[in-house]
DNA sequence: CAATCGTGGCC
DNA sequence: TGGCCAAGATT
């Protein structure tokens, strides 16, 4: 029997991930240890909100913005009928705002067809806006205990490290879901997920992965092999593009012009001073309106994941907010509101 | 299916 | 300091 056999023959591997997260769990606020009463059922709506905020996002970015939304809106019913401007300006800064439009898409469809409760399985929770293949499984095992396993990039890191898998991961997918599936427990399904994502987190990280602590370093190959380094292996990534635009502050006594963007593409439905040309690289025109813009002798620049942005800022006073646009009194309530370009811009403009 | 979609922290 | 990385989804 091959060695990756005896790994998956039967419910070690789990037990002992299981065994570890009993006492190694994280304390985090959607977690049922941070409940009043522990014997609370788990509920799925903070499970699928703290699922969404995560996406492509660290746990210490989530904790102070999970805090504030549960705060502001408890349960799946208050998030259904909440302005959706309100929920936008709660996500200012989190990043990948088309979550923030399909979680408050979702909440409505939840409300509306389901009578408030999420569906049960990970098959009808994929069907919802905003979530897919890992978030339908993570809600389906934490809260309501499904038997489905649950990939996201902690688990396939620790899988890829566990059977040295040294292949590019884009190459080994199925691969890795196909052992993440036959060590998936089904005992505790939901425990297990999120003992692997700790794992993953904690013990089994990208770089410098702490192998003595690791509760399943006995029946890790990588380990074995001392190829813990270079699995995952990474592709290169290519080179970033410039773009070039340009930004247009314009101020109202002690308020400040800005657009909503449009619902699709970046920063989508977030307020910015009006921009023009990050797409066609033109930075010497397009002023939303007529003033008399100042060009600022410095330019802005803001890496995105994708692109540098490289943005020359125009500044001017206006005595009447011109037809078609809004302004917004300067406070910090607004600023909060504001994605992190808004706010390098606004900084930029009008050093304090 | 490869591209798109943010941000902040880390080394 | 700049590239890498984080509980991915969508098209």
């Amino acid at each position: 029997m091959s060695i990756s056999q005896s790994i998956t023959e039967n419910s070690r591997f789990s037990d002992t991930v299981l065994s570890w997260y009993d006492c190694h769990a994280r304390d985090l606020p959607w977690r049922a240890n941070q409940y009043p009463d522990c014997s609370q059922k788990i509920d799925p709506y903070l499970i699928w909100v703290s699922e969404v905020m995560l996406q492509q996002t660290t746990v210490t970015t989530v904790i102070p913005y999970f805090k504030a939304f549960i705060k502001t809106w408890p349960t799946i019913f208050d998030l259904a009928k909440a302005n959706e401007d309100s929920i936008y300006s709660m996500w200012a800064g989190l990043g990948y705002y088309s979550r923030a439009k399909n979680l408050a898409q979702c909440a409505k469809i939840i409300v509306e067809n389901h009578g408030g409760h999420f569906p049960k399985s990970a098959r009808e929770l994929k069907q919802l806006p905003g979530i897919g293949i890992y978030t339908s499984a993570a809600i389906a095992a934490i809260a309501f205990q499904e038997i489905v396993t649950v990939v996201d990039a902690n688990v396939e890191r620790v899988i890829s490290r566990v059977f040295a898998i040294e292949k590019p991961l884009r190459e080994t997918k199925k691969e890795v879901y196909s052992f993440a599936e036959r060590l998936t427990s089904k005992r505790r399904p939901g425990d297990y997920a999120q003992g692997m994502m700790d794992l993953g987190a904690t013990i089994c990280k990208p770089r410098k992965p702490r192998c003595l602590e690791c509760p399943i370093q006995k029946m890790c190959l990588a380990y074995r092999k001392e190829i813990t380094a270079i699995i995952p292996k990474k592709l290169k990534r290519q080179s970033k593009l410039i773009r070039y635009g340009s930004a247009y502050v314009a101020i109202k006594d002690k308020s400040i012009i800005l657009v909503k963007r449009p619902a699709k593409g970046l920063l989508s439905n977030m307020l910015c001073p009006p921009t023009f040309g990050w797409f066609n690289n033109e930075t010497d025109k397009g002023p939303p309106f007529k003033s008399d813009w100042l060009r600022l002798p410095q330019t802005l620049t803001h890496s995105f994941t994708h692109f540098d942005l490289h943005l020359t800022i125009y500044r001017t006073s206006v005595r009447k907010v011109p037809r078609k646009f809004k302004a917004f009194e300067l406070s910090p309530n607004l600023t909060q509101s504001l994605p992190s370009l808004s706010k390098k811009i606004l900084k930029f403009a009008l050093p304090e």
